[in-house]
DNA sequence: ATTGACCTTCCAGTTACGGGAAGCTCCATA
DNA sequence: TATGGAGCTTCCCGTAACTGGAAGGTCAAT
């Protein structure tokens, strides 16, 4: 199976799957014309691959994910463990967005969004987002990636 | 004032100063030795900078909003729509981020956790994620970016 | 033979910086 | 006055996970 079919088959774009080629998810063989080849291991690995990447894996977490999975000796304790460290990753960017969100918005109710010229929006970014954000500035010296 | 004083005093990482001003974010004045001298209106700037980034804004929303702050003939309609649009855009990654973890806690409670083999995590990557999830594929063609 | 679809590799760009090297400058002390 | 260390400068590389695009080989049909 060509590269275009296995795209279509996985929903992943041939460029990603050219991807996880180089960076040694997977491991189709090749033609004599240098075409690669995909057997359904193949497809299968990546459709694991698109799932994990879906619930939002790290390409770290989906390299120890698809070992794991195709360790048959694996404990599923590991598997959970990884598990549950990324999901305790995605609560605490909700919850850091959330109060994005919500210092945003109060923000936002505050401004009248009409043509004159006061907003406290900006006033809220100059002056210290008083408004309704206790101290954002000391939550990591304003760092957010 | 050097640098390293704005940065205690902003909460700004010097690296990220020095950034700003290559972006043309901020353009403090030059001492004849070459290091940088910030005026109070720098200090203002990168304080509202480093506010507008700790809700999420963009640089290039920073950038957008500073011109507004600047001009004071501005709409405050116009930096409402701007800050709602950024709004939106975070409570759509909520939104994704939400289902995520749905998803993920769906599966670690049905693993048990233990020293076995067998692991629903690892199935449910593999077999489509069926325990509670119903259509991950149809969005987006697996992107999350 | 040609055309067009498909495949290949390689390179650059994306976001918002952080790390670290090489090399000035400044100030205080011996 | 020499020196040492802190502070400043620029420059370049690396990050995550790809995406876009160029240049060029291959295949099948006309």
């Amino acid at each position: 199976m060509n590269i275009a079919e296995v795209a279509l088959r996985t929903g992943l774009p041939a460029k990603t799957i050219r991807y996880y080629e180089e960076i040694g998810l997977i491991r189709p063989q090749r033609q004599a014309n240098g075409y690669r080849t995909f057997q359904s291991s193949d497809l299968h690995k990546l459709a694991f691959l698109g799932r994990a990447r879906s619930l939002g894996f790290t390409i770290d977490d989906c390299r120890a994910l698809l070992a794991l999975y195709e360790d048959h000796e694996r404990a599923s304790g590991d598997v959970r463990a990884l598990a549950e460290g990324h999901m305790g990753r995605i609560r605490d960017k909700i919850a850091e967005l959330s109060a994005m969100e919500a210092t945003l918005s109060d923000l936002i109710h505050a401004c009248a969004g009409d043509s004159r010229p006061h907003c406290p929006i900006l006033q809220g970014l100059s002056e210290g987002l008083s408004v309704s954000a206790p101290n954002l500035a000391a939550s990591g010296h304003f760092q957010q990636r």
